[in-house]
DNA sequence: GTGTTTTGTGAAGAAAAATTCACAGATCGA
DNA sequence: TCGATCTGTGAATTTTTCTTCACAAAACAC
């Protein structure tokens, strides 16, 4: 089950959001200040945090940057009663999920958190087996040449990527290939000649991606 | 001299602030569509994109996406005649480092660019990666692990590695560790304990843009 | 101090990845 | 048909990467 720290001054909405909260499925804690959430959030992780940015002494957006440091794991969703483009863009700026403005339907608020929790689940690592795969293919600098070139030149033989690439034992090249043939990368048709297949456009791409990013 | 490119559909409003940030003492080009703003910015590497939201064919919102992908070392400014809360979210969240309402006055909107090239002059400072470095240091599942939980929970001891990754042998976490060490993605202070490094950072960063694409 | 936990080293071995080589069927051009 | 080239296999070997283990200094707990 997960976990969500309602963080307002406001002990009505807190008691209110909590009961509805809990009744789709989600455990709730409660906090009223930015330092009691930071504390709370420092002991337990939660899975989100719907935090007020109006509050007396610390504000949210104080308690926004000292939460986002201590428990990066935790997504946070700011709450507002004056809604503004400006705070918008410094709270989502300093690491909150997003935004919304009170009073909210809770349908949108149920929204804007499983999309949250979507966020968290992705960067816990879930796709890990593509990513072997497309990695192990793209560490190897023969594989990477090859890709580029089946890219520029679709359908090319054995022999032509072996020149190409300037390698003298072909069945060096073979192997590789092969390797490429297994994770899906490329095919051949029946001439021989080998492509790239939709997954190794898609290579190509995370390929072209990192190359871009690193070069800076 | 920084580069900056307007991209607006409004050939007036385009004329006018390319005037105004030239003697400002900046270098502008302009560009009247998302299309032609992608080009160019692949082209020609800009410091700074001044990127309408609201254009004919493609939107604004389309070509932050775009531009984020093939360069990603762009900071980009949105500019809208419509300001809303959403549009502000999900322009920071798609990447954007600011967003202004038109009309704007040009003191605030030499701000806004001052705090773009402040924060590229920061991550300038980051070494270039080696494509195969990096790879090796991405393919391994121990290490991509650590990499995240550093990025997680700052400054972490061996021993809570260990544990939280659920390894039973720490000598092999020692292994990793000094691998991604020698590869200048994490650091260790003197209490001992291992924080990734701006270097460590970007890779995450690499890890993220794969999971990311490799997730659709 | 004395035992325990933390942080590591370095060597040995296992496992995985890459290379090299001997060989062979298929195909192509004459 | 005959030699040459292309395409490939499979086994042996090397290289690289990863894991395991024995051991030890340093910090910490009592």
């Amino acid at each position: 089950m997960k976990n969500i720290l309602i963080v307002d001054d406001d002990s009505e909405l807190r008691v209110n959001l909590s009961e509805i909260l809990s009744k789709k499925g989600y455990h709730t804690d409660e906090a009223s200040t930015g330092i009691e959430a930071i504390d709370k959030a420092t002991a337990k992780k939660f899975d989100v945090m719907l935090l007020d940015l109006m509050m007396p002494k610390m504000s949210g957006m104080d308690a926004l940057a000292e939460i986002r440091k201590r428990s990066p794991g935790t997504k946070v969703i700011m709450l507002t009663a004056f809604a503004t483009v400006d705070n918008a863009v410094k709270a989502i700026k300093k690491g909150a999920s997003d935004y919304i403005s009170k009073p909210f339907k809770i349908e949108d608020l149920d929204a804007i958190i499983r999309r949250a929790l979507e966020e968290s689940r992705f960067e816990e690592g879930i796709k890990k087996l593509d990513m072997d795969f497309t990695l192990s293919s793209l560490t190897n600098s023969i594989r990477r040449k090859v890709i580029k070139l089946l890219h520029q030149n679709r359908g090319l033989h054995l022999m032509e990527i072996t020149k190409a690439l300037d390698i003298e034992d072909h069945t060096k090249v073979v192997f590789h290939l092969k390797n490429l043939k297994e994770s899906g990368i490329i095919e051949q048709d029946k001439e021989k000649s080998y492509f790239l297949t939709k997954e190794g456009e898609k290579t190509l791409e995370c390929m072209k991606i990192l190359e871009n990013y690193l070069s800076r």
